[in-house]
DNA sequence: CAACCGATTGACTGGTCAGTCAGCCAGCGA
DNA sequence: TCGCTGGCTGACTGACCAGTCAATCGGTTG
């Protein structure tokens, strides 16, 4: 036939895959059961482990899919020749906060369990999260090279400062340690930027 | 008699605590049985119920005996009529390090398991938690006050800044993301307060 | 010595889930 | 109409483990 106007195919895995986030954020990993996500999802138990071949690839699946993005989005800006090291920096800021303002659930899920969780996830997902690390430390490097950043605080050191700051703002925003008004979530990048940076800059 | 010669009375709540912090460190809290403290004890399991309600009243006693002596840091270096802000923060930078450096294996668990584990036992928590983000906040609040910090910078925001660095450079050394010599250690308090102060001082 | 009592022991139970599997059913091609 | 295929179903099982408890031990007191 010419065009389907029936539901398109419906990607159940998909619809495990968001459903899963939502329920994740609401309990957490470990008291959710598989049971959880098969009912948010309006779907039969049996099906997650058709698509998935377990609980914790359903967490990995998530986890990848965005992190990902992330450091593509940070390699990216590295790579950007019209940006100084400053306005580097700015831009991973930028795309973290943003990220959380688009899907807040999916955030908290990536950071509460995962990258904050290196005793379980963490520890699977080292290898990725590390690369970002590197990625930022870069960043901070080819400052130092040029002197727009001062030489005498190690590159890694500055970069896990630089992360750490970043994590910790979006957890105080997640558990409401700090009130979260969109305006806030606008002014973080430039913030926390300031915060580090003009640390950073030699005077 | 004048005098025990035989050992002491082997406190075996304290033997238990102990056993504790080894056995959450290797395995992480969720892996770890209660059978696990119980041999690492040299105990039987029974007893770790004679002395604890559950197991996770053995995790929580553990925080909350390391975690009121840095609530008691924070506010003793606040109320130092000698120190600036800056010489505050640098002793409150300085008192984790040393709890670090001092206890590795118990500093990893309360990072761990506690403080970045928000979903779980951080919840519980919250409040203490809460307490330490406070009272940095209002060391923030008073440089700010007295002119020593810039005002543009939210107080709760800097202090989630400064010690979100803190606990990912700890979290950095605990998992080897960046090397931890000594040296590194003793740095530490000097480099991440000169990230951030440099960053909150008005110039 | 006997009664007593808190510390200590470890086998056992109840409940919880992750993951399995035997089949069901809708659509499709012959 | 009759297989056939593969997405889909959900009852069931095996493993695991926190917490219980009845029994034992060792020291103390009267």
């Amino acid at each position: 036939m010419a065009f389907n106007p029936k539901a398109p195919p419906a990607d159940k895995r998909r619809l495990i895959l968001d459903a899963a986030i939502r329920v994740f954020a609401r309990q957490g990993f470990h008291s959710t059961r598989v049971a959880d996500i098969a009912d948010e999802a309006g779907v039969a138990y049996g099906l997650v482990y058709h698509y998935f071949k377990s609980k914790d690839e359903v967490l990995n699946e998530l986890f990848s899919e965005r992190w990902s993005l992330l450091l593509t989005a940070i390699e990216q800006a590295d790579r950007s020749d019209a940006l100084g090291p400053r306005a580097k920096l700015e831009t991973v800021a930028g795309f973290i906060f943003e990220s959380y303002r688009h899907d807040p659930e999916l955030m908290k899920v990536i950071i509460v369990e995962v990258t904050r969780a290196a005793n379980s996830f963490g520890r699977t997902h080292l290898p990725e999260i590390r690369r970002a690390y590197d990625s930022i430390a870069k960043i901070v490097a080819e400052g130092q090279a040029s002197g727009a950043f001062r030489g005498d605080i190690d590159a890694d050191f500055a970069s896990m400062s630089f992360y750490g700051a970043i994590e910790q703002l979006l957890s105080g925003w997640i558990f409401d340690l700090i009130p979260a008004a969109d305006s806030d979530l606008e002014q973080a990048k430039t913030l926390v930027t300031a915060t580090i940076c003009d640390g950073l800059e030699p005077r």
